[in-house]
DNA sequence: GTCGATGCCAAGCCGCTTAT
DNA sequence: ATAAGCGGCTTGGCATCGAC
C-alpha cells in the first residue's frame, strides 16, 4: 500500500497495522462505532497478513486468497410481509420456490423478491403464505428471508406446500431420495428450454450478442424454436415477425448467430448444458 | 422515453472430491 | 472419519448503453 501511494495511488488513510488479533478485534469496535463519521459508506473491514512472505506460502484457494477475509458488520434486517410463494423453473429443471414479498426498503434498495432456495428451508422455518418475514439483505447484497414472526399470525396464514406438478409444462416433479432440489424431468418442458437457450447465448458459452432473457422468451413463445438447432435456421424475416424487431436488430442478431458458429468446442459443450458440465469440465 | 442486454457487485445451498 | 475445497446452480439490484 505504502508503495502504492508512493506511485500515485491514491489510497485509504485508515489503512492499520495491528499486531496481534485483539488489536484487530479492537479495531473492528473502533470502526462500527465511527462508520457513520464516513462520508461514504462501508459493509465492513477487510483484514490482510501484512507480511508478504507469509501471503506466498499462505496461497489462494479458488478465487480467494487465504491471507485475506472481510469482517462484515452484521447486516440490516427489516420486517415485511411475505405475498406469496411462487416457483421458478430452472434450466437443469431444478425448482427454486421464491418469495413474493411486500416491497421494503432495506439498505437504501427497494426488496421485493428472494429465493428461498428449496422447499425444506420453507418447511424447517415454517414460513407461510400471510406471515410477517423478517428479511435482510445477506452480505449487504442479497435478499434473503430470514424468519417468520410466529407471535403476530392472526390465522389467515397459510402452509404452504411443494406443487406436485410443473408450472410450465404440468408434469410431474420428482424429488430423488436424498437430494433437496424437486425437478422437472420433462424433455419438452417450455420453461427449461427457455433457460437452455438463454444459458447456451450466454457470454461464456457460445456469447450470441444480443440474445438476452427477454429475446429467449420470445424466440420460444412467439417464434417457435424447438431445439437449439432451431437458432441456425432463423432469417430476418423470421424476426421481422416479433414485437420491437426492426432491420438493424434483427440483422445484429442473425450476425450474432452466425458469429458464433466459430466458437470453440469446449464453448459448444458447456452451451449444451449438461447437468454436472461447467465451464470448468467442459474445458 | 422506454425497454432490454450486459457487466458489475454478491451469498446460500448442494454434491462430490481431496486433504488432514 | 471429518473438514475443507470446489464446481455447479440459482437468485437480486444497479449503472450504463444501445435499439426502438
Amino acid at each position: 500500500m505504502e508503495r502504492a501511494k508512493e506511485l500515485g495511488f491514491p489510497i485509504n488513510p485508515h489503512t492499520t497495522v495491528c499486531s496481534d488479533i485483539e488489536q484487530a478485534i479492537q479495531l473492528i469496535e473502533t470502526w462500527t462505532s465511527k462508520r457513520e463519521s464516513l462520508d461514504y459508506e462501508i459493509d465492513g473491514i477487510v483484514m490482510k497478513i501484512d507480511s508478504v512472505a507469509y501471503q506466498e506460502s499462505l496461497g489462494s484457494i479458488s478465487n480467494a486468497p487465504r491471507w485475506a477475509i472481510a469482517y462484515k458488520f452484521p447486516a440490516v434486517e427489516a420486517t415485511t410481509r411475505l405475498i406469496d410463494i411462487t416457483i421458478n423453473v430452472g434450466r437443469t429443471g431444478a425448482i427454486t420456490p421464491e418469495a413474493v414479498l411486500e416491497p421494503v426498503e432495506i439498505g437504501g434498495v427497494t426488496v421485493s423478491q428472494a429465493s428461498l432456495h428449496n422447499a425444506d428451508y420453507i418447511i424447517n422455518r415454517d414460513i407461510r403464505i400471510g406471515d410477517s418475514v423478517q428479511v435482510k439483505r445477506a452480505g449487504d447484497v442479497i435478499p434473503q428471508v430470514i424468519r417468520p414472526i410466529v407471535g403476530v399470525r392472526d390465522g389467515s396464514e397459510r402452509a404452504w406446500s411443494m406443487p406436485q406438478t410443473c408450472p410450465a409444462c404440468a408434469n410431474p416433479l420428482i424429488r430423488l431420495p436424498g437430494e433437496a432440489d424437486y425437478y422437472c424431468v420433462a424433455t419438452d418442458c417450455p420453461a427449461q428450454f427457455i433457460r437452455l437457450i438463454e444459458h447456451y447465448a450466454s457470454r461464456s458459452a457460445m456469447d450470441i450478442d444480443g440474445l438476452g432473457s427477454k429475446l429467449a422468451v420470445q424466440l420460444v413463445d412467439d417464434a417457435g424454436l424447438k431445439t437449439i438447432a432451431d437458432l441456425y435456421r432463423l432469417d430476418v424475416s423470421d424476426l421481422l415477425e416479433l414485437d420491437g424487431f426492426a432491420k438493424r436488430k434483427a440483422e445484429k442478431l442473425i450476425a450474432g448467430i452466425d458469429v458464433s458458429k466459430g466458437r470453440k468446442l469446449s464453448r459448444l459443450l458447456y452451451g449444451l448444458g449438461i447437468r454436472h458440465v461447467g465451464k470448468t469440465v467442459a474445458e
